[in-house]
DNA sequence: CGCTTAATGCACCATCTAGTTACTTCCTTA
DNA sequence: TAAGGAAGTAACTAGATGGTGCATTAAGCG
């Protein structure tokens, strides 16, 4: 999405007055952060033309509804992990670096992006409506499940890993021990009487957490 | 809380028609699953009040506000799940039996209470504030890490378990191997195209959690 | 039995909210 | 350069929504 440009046909930037692509992603841009920090239920589609600096009718111009301007973030943010999943080339590690570097990764890319778990957890609220009609999430998280299966099948061929794990089992445990941490590091702090969120903390969550997957799965 | 009974002074069942206790409960019923439902920003206090069989008035009668409303609903549920743990006696198990038992019960009340996930994933996006209030959470949840300590101790003691473990990552990790499933269920089910909440599925997980934390702790 | 107090119900309000109508302004292209 | 469509705006609406004022009614006590 090449959209911020706003250059004329001549190429020439211009301060885009009338930029129809720049702002449907403004928009989404401002959807994300509000729709992450109200849930859908609590985000105010004026606070989210405000934020875009884009007046509201614009939301149902280009989205045509709250919804559909909800299913839009849960995708992109979906679309943007898979993504950065993809670019960590794990095909090309030895197995056990593979997936301590896709355990690291999670962690990382939660701890980084807060939003996508608030997002997914507002969209489990509301029963998966959103996701179950994209079929770009489905099938990009086909070929994720795919490039996990062959880090297993790889460790067990070399003999690192055990046999007989399922990846989607591994996949969910592996998103399961850094996503709770960090969607419940609110409770968690107060309840435990200790702040999750601090360096040496986070620190030693994520060390904590690459020893599970490693016992998890060794042979 | 014994509230239901609707006794008058002679002990005679006599229908209940102006029961504080009675209609108290039944709001805090309702609201419970109102707000596990849809959320604090999503639930309706005309919803909860026509739910509860009471009206409006009596929800602000004796809980005030919305935000206390859902105070003590959160402080109810997390009250509910420590009593039950500290129910499961597992100081008198030998220290393996007695992580199994907590790995198991844990799974099965996420299970059977779902509006316990829901309710703390609702009180995290509102960064704790209805429990930061309560002290009384606290204080179970100590006795329950310590509980959770004992048994660690234990088990290194009679060579079960390696030493040096954590009970509060410990207890994180049961909690979110079950929990991230379980609250994810909807989107999962439909990115990794198979239904999580199918019995087998079910058993297989918790099967394989038992594994996972087993293998985490053995020396 | 009457009186006080607490439980309950009704009607209401001020404000907010998703979505819309009717309009103006800019940009492209023929 | 004129025209038509696309981008953008402001003001509005119909229905909620959290919260209250006030009257009413039952319970329990002396």
């Amino acid at each position: 999405m090449d959209a911020t440009s706003g250059k004329s046909k001549n190429g020439v930037r211009k301060g885009r007055l009338r930029d129809a692509e720049a702002t449907k992603l403004r928009i989404l841009v401002a959807a994300k952060s509000d729709f992450a920090k109200n849930g859908l239920g609590g985000a105010r589609v004026d606070v989210i033309a405000a934020k875009a600096k884009a007046n509201k009718r614009m939301i149902y111009h280009y989205f045509g509804s709250k919804d559909n301007l909800f299913q839009a973030v849960i995708e992109n943010a979906y679309h943007d992990i898979r993504t950065a999943e993809q670019k960590l080339n794990l095909d090309d590690l030895d197995p056990k670096d593979a997936l301590e570097r896709l355990v690291r990764f999670t962690w990382q890319y939660y701890l980084k992006n807060p939003e996508f778990i608030t997002l997914v957890n507002s969209e489990n609220l509301h029963r998966a409506k959103h996701v179950k009609r994209s079929e770009l999430i489905k099938a990009e998280t086909r070929k994720f499940v795919a490039m996990v299966s062959g880090i297993l099948e790889r460790g067990v061929s070399s003999g690192d890993f055990r046999a007989g794990i399922d990846p989607v089992q591994l996949n969910i445990t592996i998103a399961a021990i850094g996503y709770y941490y960090l969607t419940n590091r609110f409770t968690g702090s107060i309840i435990f009487e200790r702040d999750l969120m601090e360096k040496d903390a986070l620190n030693e969550r994520l060390e904590f957490n690459i020893d599970t997957i490693m016992r998890l799965v060794s042979a």
